[in-house]
DNA sequence: GTGAACCGGGG
DNA sequence: GTGTACGGTTCAC
């Protein structure tokens, strides 16, 4: 036996004999080779919650389900019996989900609708993107048939569970890509209008446009035909081997485009670390394009979490960031410039390059916190580029969940979900109008992380909510304005999740605080970051109507503390000399009109 | 007023 | 792929 450590950087599974293999992909953190592990040893399951149990169990068995194990799992505080059933293909969970929906002893199923590499990386306790120790052995590309794969990708076969070290390494190579297409008829069209450029820009000092036409220009490289960039673009991200490939837009426009360029001219882009094709995962109505065992990051995606824009343009993101004009050639005039032939053409080729450039100078900006949180969350970069922080929080929520023996809350049916977006709405924080009028001696008082102080000081959770009954007063927090009450004890199981997160961020910036080395620094800042954005946003998992732990009385029972805190707060600034003049759910302005010394 | 339709980014 | 966005605005009646 052997062992490898790997950066793990992507998850999928293949399909092998009607089994599902899961393969992680990484690279190695001193050879920078590329390495594909496969684990064939992790089936798919979900969980049943009978009625009568014997009675459960003897109806899956009439359906040849065999594979059934009972697991006692903490359900919304409450310690519940459940049937784990074990099947032999992921494919096989939905199905069997719908064949056993009806069954007279089925009460309840859990847990059906965890992707099955999302499942893998829970159960086996792995983060992407940190150093994985693997031991298992080498082994030829025949041996899962996928033959197709370079000479260069190490193959690998676990023979034991991956084992996590809880370490990386400070290394983010970013490869970003654009392209330039011909439009003399407005928006182009894959089938007839060409790519007439590819940049490719590295945030170590890489810059590159392909394109059939020559140019005066050090970055230009000319190539006989769109054919021939196509696959010279291939040629170059394997060559230089990116953590990261970014794009802006790139999920809806320049690889959908690419691929249909490809398609129309028969050339094949064996661009993942397979050389697999690019494929499109659908996410809603969007796509998000998969470059396999790569990690191909949309930066338009990225921005729209990172700040508040009115618009999201690669020119308007980029001045923001970095203070400084954008080259820039008008969309519907590209053509024009192209056929040009003269300065023009130049220009075009500038403009091409610094789209490139600039999309990789933002990529190294936020990619880092991006990291982090896929760290923290657990789940792949990839993903994590495309979620919203509500669906970190939830699937964050979901790791924790496994860990300690919860089961997870199934996500509103449309039915539900639907009943509780139309449920009268939670009042928000307490807002007064400001005063009008020019005022001296101004301070502003805020509160530190109002809403998850709250939820931990109230122990606000769904499995601590009570009616009171049975319990003394002195065993529960009662809300203001609503009487929502709250058992004292236990430990509510979100509350307890915050404050892990508040304690592990004080560790982090600790460890920020006493770092020498600037570039570790740097990653504990992006951390903390990251833990702070997650706390912060977790009060939103009562108030979504799509999350699995969405309670509107833990949402209202927030909000109605949090207005209390600031109008006791205003109050008492007032014993002090202070007048509120304006006030906005964690904090108020107030004026100073006590005596001066 | 209400619900449907449209829009984002990209060239 | 153990799947089907989202939130805001404008349009049509």
């Amino acid at each position: 036996m052997q062992t490898k450590t790997i950066l793990l950087n992507d998850i999928d599974y293949i399909t092998r004999n009607d089994k599902a293999i899961v393969r992680l992909f990484g690279t190695d953190p001193e050879t920078s080779e590329n390495v594909i592990a496969y684990d064939s040893n992790f089936l798919p399951y979900m969980y049943v919650l009978p009625l009568d149990l014997d009675e459960c169990l003897a109806q899956l068995r009439e359906l040849n389900l065999d594979n059934l194990e009972l697991e006692s799992k903490n359900d919304i505080g409450v310690e519940k019996e459940f049937i784990r059933i074990t099947l032999n293909h992921p494919q096989e969970v939905p199905k069997i989900r719908d064949t056993i929906r009806d069954l007279d002893d089925v009460r309840e199923i859990r847990e059906y609708d965890i992707p099955f590499y999302r499942r893998y990386l829970i159960d086996k306790q792995i983060t992407p993107r940190n150093l994985i120790k693997l031991n298992g052995h080498l082994v030829d590309r025949e041996v899962y048939d996928d033959i197709n794969i370079d000479k260069d990708v190490i193959l690998f076969k676990l023979d034991e569970d991956p084992v996590d070290t809880h370490k990386t390494i400070n290394r983010n190579r970013i490869l970003s890509f654009d392209i330039e297409v011909y439009n003399a008829e407005g928006m182009p069209d894959a089938e007839v209008d060409p790519i007439i450029m590819m940049s490719l820009s590295g945030n170590y000092g890489y810059n590159k446009v392909l394109s059939t036409k020559k140019s005066e220009r050090e970055f230009v490289e000319t190539v006989e035909s769109e054919r021939d960039m196509l696959q010279r673009f291939v040629e170059i991200v394997k060559q230089e081997n990116p953590d990261i490939l970014v794009g802006y837009n790139s999920d809806n426009f320049d690889l959908p485009y690419i691929k249909k360029r490809a398609d129309v001219l028969k050339v094949k882009l064996k661009l993942g670390i397979d050389n697999s094709t690019i494929k499109f995962m659908k996410r809603g109505f969007n796509n998000a394009g998969v470059i396999r065992g790569r990690t191909h990051v949309d930066l338009y995606l990225l921005i729209r979490q990172y700040m508040r824009l009115e618009r999201y343009t690669l020119e308007k993101v980029y001045e923001e960031l970095f203070n400084e004009e954008k080259i820039d050639v008008p969309g519907d005039k590209i053509y024009q410039y192209w056929d040009s032939d003269d300065e023009r053409l130049e220009e075009l080729f500038d403009y091409s390059m610094d789209d490139a450039v600039t999309t990789t100078m933002i990529g190294d900006k936020i990619t880092p916190l991006t990291i982090a949180q896929s760290r923290l969350v657990g789940q792949p970069l990839f993903d994590i580029a495309r979620m919203t922080t509500g669906q970190m929080i939830e699937w964050y929520l979901m790791l924790k969940a496994y860990e300690k023996n919860n089961i997870v809350p199934n996500k509103p049916t449309n039915t539900e979900y639907n009943e509780r977006r139309l449920s009268k709405k939670n009042e928000g924080g307490y807002v007064k109008e400001p005063e009008k009028g020019l005022f001296e001696h101004i301070a502003y008082l805020d509160f530190k992380s109002l809403y998850p102080s709250i939820i931990i000081a109230q122990n606000i959770s769904p499995d601590t909510i009570t009616d009171g009954e049975g319990l003394s007063e002195d065993e529960y927090y009662t809300c203001p304005e609503n009487d929502y009450k709250f058992r004292k004890e236990p430990k509510g199981f979100i509350p307890s999740i915050i404050g892990n997160i508040l304690d592990e961020r004080q560790r982090i910036k600790k460890l920020m605080k006493e770092e020498t080395v600037p570039e570790q620094k740097k990653a504990y800042d992006f951390e903390q970051q990251g833990l702070k954005r997650l706390a912060n946003s977790m009060y939103g998992v009562y108030g979504y109507s799509r999350f699995r732990w969405y309670k509107k009385e833990c949402g209202a029972a927030i909000t109605a503390w949090g207005r209390e805190y600031i109008q006791d707060a205003m109050k008492k600034s007032e014993e002090y000399g202070f007048k509120p003049i304006y006030a906005d759910t964690d904090g108020f302005y107030a004026t100073y009109i006590g005596k001066l010394e």
